[in-house]
DNA sequence: CATTTCACCTGGTGGC
DNA sequence: TGCCACCAGGTGAAAT
């Protein structure tokens, strides 16, 4: 479900209602998949620790833990969602879903649940002393100048909406807001990336800022069942003009939306506005 | 090295 | 109703 508008919305979400809540008790399915560390490991770690801030690096959501709130940081708890991930707060009491993975009673008295049906997402603890913070594969696309962003694509030989969803590059772009970036800036996702201008590139940039910063303020995209922290919905997918939108009449000029397939995944465009 | 393809999972939908 | 093919917000390993 999530790229950066929805992982952005769930961090403040969760940031918003844990600061300053303290870990006492973790408990994990005996599912393997989703732990980058051992789930002994991780409870170890996070039991006792008090969460200083949640924030979003990338497709990531990076909860910096600590002895307190405000002092040094000593670990993190790095959640990835995968395609079906959910990171919600709750009452104890509340039903737990099916294919919930992850379990962290709160002092407060609630709980954060990690629940994820495909098992793509990832959970890992980092010791801040051993391995260093949390950084993200590459660079983030609602700070990055025209300049940086330009440099990213030059001499690639690999189509633009591939490159856009290479998390190295950039991270955090996924499928929906590469479509819809590209829409907006008149780019058809198959030229080659490294032979795009640099005006065009510029556009690029702009629309992909644009359209991240306007799903943010919605909330993200609930295309199936994507929630937020508190259980609700975005509705970006009302904005979108290409995404799921195959043969469907174009907003701009009627012409129907084509569905090809770029680097394994479904992607859509207008082949009268996008060139 | 850069690029492409596919496996990893469950669940929903639509055709027959 | 069942069965099947296909699709879905992502990534990383393997192949080219």
């Amino acid at each position: 479900m999530p790229e950066l508008p929805e992982v952005e919305t769930i961090a403040r979400g969760v940031n918003e209602r844990l600061r300053g809540d303290c870990i006492v008790e973790v408990w994990f399915s005996s599912y393997k998949e989703p732990f980058k560390t051992a789930p002994a490991k991780q409870a170890d770690g996070l039991e006792g620790l008090v969460i200083q801030r949640v924030r979003r690096v990338g497709k990531h959501i990076v909860c910096d833990l600590g002895e307190n709130v405000d002092g040094p940081s000593s670990g993190q708890w790095i959640v990835h969602l995968g395609m079906s991930g959910r990171l919600l707060v709750t009452t104890p009491e509340a039903d737990v879903a099916p294919h919930t993975h992850a379990r962290l009673t709160l002092a407060s008295g609630r709980e954060m649940r990690f629940v994820d049906p495909r098992r793509f997402g990832r959970l890992e603890f980092r010791v801040l002393a051993k391995s260093g913070a949390f950084t993200g594969p590459g660079a983030e696309p609602l700070t990055i100048t025209a300049d940086e962003f330009a440099a990213l694509f030059r001499g690639r030989r690999l189509a633009i909406k591939a490159a856009l969803l290479n998390q190295s590059l950039l991270h955090g772009v996924g499928n929906i807001y590469a479509d819809e970036s590209l829409f907006r800036a008149g780019i058809r996702p198959k030229r080659m990336a490294g032979r795009l201008k640099r005006e065009e590139l510029d556009r690029l940039r702009m629309a992909l800022q644009q359209v991240l910063r306007q799903a943010i303020e919605q909330g993200g995209s609930s295309v199936s069942d994507y929630v937020d922290a508190n259980g609700v919905r975005g509705f970006f997918q009302l904005e979108h003009r290409v995404y799921l939108r195959g043969g469907q009449p174009c907003l701009v000029c009627a012409t129907p939306i084509r569905r090809i397939v770029v680097g394994g995944r479904g992607t859509h465009f207008c082949p009268v506005c996008q060139h």
